[in-house]
This record gives structure tokens, sequence and C-alpha cells, in this order.
DNA sequence: TGACATACATAAGATAATTATGTATCTTTG
DNA sequence: CAAAGATACATAATTATCTTATGTATGTCA
């Protein structure tokens, strides 16, 4: 796990990633997937996520549809089209911010890129 | 300039850096530098800095010197052994988190590294 | 002389996360 | 079969960090 303080501002960007990429996820969904991209480096807690999403339904970047699964309820959370552009414009923001950090901590080309 | 929220948790891990390469410098002299290697993306607030300044000198990662130039206080900073160490550490923390965010936010191989 | 840059600082408010708590169901295992 | 742990939602109190605004003062350039 990464010291707290980095993930911060990132979280509906992730949140947006993948919800362009998957056509609709539920919350715990969410945090279990992310737990396994990062191999449980960033860990989304309930806390930080259901307001988050809560927002981002309250701003129009989400829409809802909740499904009964045996007795429990599952929320799926979808893009609207402000979200999948906001999703696109995050993205593409976050790309930009992660070079200028790294070549503001000055990284060496040595950093190797794995994630290809 | 980045929608503000991505570049909160980063303040330390940036001025940590910085005086790692430079012996000493003063706050003004920071935001300068920062704006500056980072194009303008990057702009560190008067009032976001010296309160961090001011925190990690109370916690022991910075040390301070000041300066009469002219009639006007120069307040120089640099590192104490502690901040040498976690500055060490905080940059190969972020190194690694950029990694993971890409991998997270699925950047391709197209997305290449400028900083070289 | 007025505008802008340099240089410090703090306070009020906003935002976003952590931590703690609550409710409830389903599944696995000793 | 009971307990533990996973699934699944949610909110409230607190904390951390940043923005915005404000204040003070000096130096420089047109």
């Amino acid at each position: 796990m990464y010291s707290q303080e980095l993930i911060k501002g990132t979280l509906q960007t992730i949140i947006l990633k993948l919800l362009s990429e998957n056509e609709r996820m539920y919350g715990y969904e969410i945090t279990r997937k992310v737990k396994e991209i990062t191999k449980k480096k960033i860990n989304i807690t309930e806390g930080a996520l259901y307001p988050a999403l809560h927002k981002m339904v309250a701003n129009n970047l989400l829409q809802t549809e909740t499904v009964n699964i045996g007795k429990r309820i599952r929320k799926y959370y979808s893009l609207t089209n402000d979200g999948t552009n906001t999703a696109q414009q995050k993205v593409a923001e976050f790309a930009d911010f992660l070079k200028t950090m790294g070549g503001l901590l000055n990284l060496k080309p040595n950093f190797q890129i794995s994630w290809i």
C-alpha cells in the first residue's frame, strides 16, 4: 500500500476509467478490481468509494440500475454521456500529469515502464 | 494547470526531491522552480507551500537558515538526515505509484515517456 | 509612480479521504 | 451447525490538505 496521500484525487479518474471499459460495475466489484489490477497496492475503502459514486451520480457522470441478487441488493453504475466524455478527458489529463511528475522527479531512463 | 485534486498529496514529495538536488532552497524559489520545470502545469500556491514547509520542519525533515538580503528576509530550507532518507523513500514510492497508475489506467505503449 | 516581482505568513473555508460503525446476506470450513 | 469471512450496501465524525483571501513589506523596471 502506498502512503495514502498519493492516491488522493485519483479516485474519480479510476472509477471513470474502469467504467469506460466495463459497461457496468457495482461498488464492491470496483474495490476488488482495483485491488486485483494493482496487486493490492491500491485499496479503495468503502468510506471513500460510496460517497464518491453518489457524488458522481449527482453530477450526472454516472447512472444506476439496482438489481436483486437473491435477497441482496446490487447497485450497478454505468457511464452517462457526460461521464464518457469526462472519462476520456480525465484519463488524458492523468497521463499528462504522470509525465509531468516523472519529469519533475527526474526519473531516469532506467526507470522502466513496465505496464506494457 | 491540472485539476487541483491530482496534485494533492504530491507536495511533500516534490519539496523533498528538489531539496535532495539543491542543497538549500527558499520557499519562493521552490514555487518558481516547479513552475519552470513543469512548464507552468503545476503551480504551488503559497498558502499550500508555507504550511507544508513548517510542518516538515516540525517533523524534523527540514532545517532552516535565515539570511538577510538587503532589508528582506530569506529563509533557506535544507534536508536533515531524516529528510534525506525520507526523500529517497518518497521518490521511490512515487515512481512505483506512477507505474501502478499507468497500469491501472491501461496506458498503451504509445503513451511515450518523454522526460528522457 | 504605479505595476509587477520578490518574499514571508496566516486564517477561513472547501474537499476528500480515513476510521469507525451499522445492517444484512451468502459461503466455506472446522 | 456454528463461526468466520466474504459479499454488499451505507453514513457519520474526524482529520488532512489544499484553495482562496488577506496581510505586510521590499525591490525593480518602465
